[in-house]
DNA sequence: TATTGTTATACTCTATAACTATA
DNA sequence: TATAGTTATAGAGTATAACAATA
């Protein structure tokens, strides 16, 4: 009862510190390399498939499409990605990793290797993968909440 | 071996994602009371102690002082903190709660009730206990490597 | 009618550097 | 010398609303 009231107020600001102390290590690691953390997001995201709306990229990263085009005018002007007219849709844009952008992403990933390594040498792999089952848990327990309005 | 390369692609995403989607409810949530997501934080931290520096505080958020001080301008035009000089450090100030911000917190709490159901809804009692005490072993990974220099 | 994206706009948070005052 | 806070400044993400073009 008790201890559950404590639970209540913690978790929420665990979280929040946890992702706030992962975030800001990587913005750290890749200021020098002219990238923020969220765009390296957005890179890793475009990354696993071929090619994503600005539409399906903005729900994908819990971002909007206002927020999404504002970052993909950055990177565009970077040379990291392009942003085509969609085949089918007149209306939709697709975007795409350029050849440019891979390489990036490329040693992105090596320069944040050492946060990684730091994250799951603070835990065992068994915990690794429990950790990541719940965050999924409450991940999906807010999306829920959002497709219903 | 595989799997873990997988795996290690996956928890800081969705350590990122599970923290937006609780920051996006928040937000959500306190806009029409005039309050952001990381004032209340900023609020929460206040109510559990009887004063901090401004400092202290940045320490306590994971932010800095010069983000926190524009926090603070904002929060005590509103009438929610007070700040005052250090009784015995005369560089620093005590930043306190207000009656009207203890006032407003309460509300906030209540506001935020359905998100922190919505949250624990998710998830057993236990699953709960787990992910506070691993969220607080990323939280330290970082702080340790933030100490180092 | 609904949806994709754009534009304009405003706010908040973030962060660095130079500065003052004090420890 | 180091620390607490301020100030100026710039940039990035967030979000809403109005809009055009298209589905």
């Amino acid at each position: 009862m008790h201890e559950s009231k404590e639970l209540e107020r913690q978790l929420p600001l665990a979280l929040r510190a946890a992702y706030m102390a992962l975030h800001r290590s990587t913005e750290a690691a890749f200021a020098k390399h002219g990238v923020t953390a969220d765009q390296f997001v957005l890179l890793l995201t475009l990354s696993k498939v071929r090619a994503l709306t600005q539409r399906e990229l903005a729900d994908r990263i819990s971002s909007d499409p206002s927020t999404v085009r504002a970052m993909l005018v950055l990177l565009e002007k970077s040379g990291y990605i392009d942003r085509d007219s969609h085949p089918t849709d007149a209306r939709a844009k697709t975007v795409s990793l350029t050849v440019a952008g891979r390489r990036k992403l490329r040693t992105l990933w090596n320069v944040g290797q050492p946060i990684r390594d730091e994250l799951y040498g603070a835990m065992t792999p068994e915990e690794a993968e429990l950790l990541l089952s719940l965050l999924r848990k409450v991940a999906r327990s807010f999306q829920q909440e959002r497709s219903l309005s």
